[in-house]
DNA sequence: GACTATGATTCTAG
DNA sequence: CTAGAATCATAGTC
């Protein structure tokens, strides 16, 4: 019993009850003294349904019709979920059953807790009846008195009821909302549907804005909601737009790679020159070099090779210094490397020749360099070609 | 399991 | 309301 007055308590206080105000009304009128003492024996019957409280007991409500709309579904055997994604979606079929067995599960429960309260209400109305009894001992009781007592308790019971499926409902609601929230999980379109979206997209890449006649064919075709119609190219839009973005970043990167290589590329070929300019003046003469020098024949250079090898004999060894399209005085020996092929005094003439003469001047990078060093180098490289000229 | 692709949602501005 | 942008959450891939 102390459980019961504590559990009676926390009730009162989680429903944020003025406990005098009841006192006082259950005061004023007899009936609901009466009422008070009988639900005061049977404390365990305030605590019938969850949604039971003191209020309810005096300030009945409607049961609202909306409420009765979803309970409705326990005999309604259409499938009250929002269509989702048409019936094109395997996985909907397990989610309807379980919706199904979930309002079934429901229904059962309420009906249980409406047969308890129906036996609660009888076993209320008898015991209402005998503390009435007991009541003649002290002042007349009457049949408006029992009439009084009974409509009390019944009412008190039918608002039991209503809140039970008031309950119920809201567990439906509830189930159903879950329940959609599974079957909305991202799916992808398949390729049909975006394909014809991509078409279109394509074809109207100027202005990629379907009217809303356009958005209602492409949702019928594709078998999609107008809405996802609206989202694909809501999206589509956006992403097309920064993947050009990137692209363009990405090409301007390439650019500047390029021209940074082809920079380097020829500040070696310069120094290479230089070095070849003065090594030809401390030597005297180029001319007077092998036709084919013998080490030259044996040297083996790695195909990729980055690094500017010393050219000590007057000979140009990092073939990517001749110009674009030029014959480069390569062999491949097959594995994976080349060779620096044997190459007579003409040829050596005319490739530098060409490299001086073409690329040279023509090569803005160089000449916008105006330091002192350049210039010199500048200097030394028209005097090689002077020489060999 | 990290990463990207993608459909949906949310927020903002006009 | 719409478009754009950011973000979320899941799919899909390696």
């Amino acid at each position: 019993m102390d459980d019961l007055m504590k559990r009676l308590q926390t009730t009162l206080a989680a429903e944020n009850i003025d406990r005098n105000a009841i006192a006082k009304s259950v005061e004023m009128n007899p009936y609901r003294r009466l009422l008070h003492e009988v639900l005061l024996e049977r404390k365990d019957l305030l605590l019938v349904g969850s949604r039971m409280n003191l209020v309810a007991l005096f300030d009945t409500e409607d049961a609202s019709s909306e409420i009765e709309e979803i309970l409705a579904q326990f005999e309604n055997p259409t499938f009250p979920l929002e269509e989702i994604n048409t019936e094109k979606d395997e996985e909907w079929q397990p989610l309807e059953r379980k919706y199904k067995d979930g309002v079934n599960q429901i229904k059962e429960e309420m009906l249980t807790k409406l047969g308890h309260l129906e036996k609660d209400l009888e076993t209320s109305l008898t015991h209402s009846e005998k503390v009435l009894k007991s009541h003649r001992d002290f002042r007349p009781i009457d049949e408006r008195d029992y009439c009084n007592i009974r409509q009390s308790i019944n009412k008190h019971f039918d608002q039991a009821k209503i809140n039970l499926r008031g309950e119920a409902a809201t567990k439906i609601l509830v189930l159903r909302r879950d329940i959609e929230q599974q079957g909305r999980k991202r799916r992808n379109f398949d390729k049909n549907t975006t394909d014809t979206l991509q078409n279109w997209f394509h074809d109207h890449r100027q202005n990629p804005y379907p009217s809303d006649q356009e958005k209602a064919e492409l949702a019928k075709q594709c078998n999609i909601k107008i809405s996802q119609v609206n989202n694909w190219f809501g999206n589509q839009r956006i992403r097309s737009k920064q993947q050009a973005l990137r692209m363009e970043e990405e090409e301007r990167r390439r650019l500047a790679q390029l021209a940074a290589d082809e920079a380097q590329a020829m500040q070696n070929a310069l120094a290479d020159a230089t070095v070849v300019a003065s090594q030809n003046l401390v030597n005297s003469s180029l001319l007077n070099l092998p036709l084919v020098n013998p080490a030259m024949q044996a040297m083996v250079i790695p195909a990729v090779q980055p690094t500017v090898i010393n050219n000590t004999n007057g000979f140009l060894q990092q073939p990517n210094y001749f110009p674009v399209g030029g014959q480069l005085p390569l062999t491949d020996n097959g594995n994976g490397q080349v060779a620096l092929k044997s190459i007579d005094v003409m040829t050596r003439r005319s490739l530098f020749q060409q490299f001086y003469t073409t690329d040279f001047e023509t090569f803005g990078l160089v000449q916008q360099q105006q330091d002192v060093e350049q210039q010199q180098q500048q200097q030394q490289q028209f005097t090689a070609m002077n020489y060999l000229g």
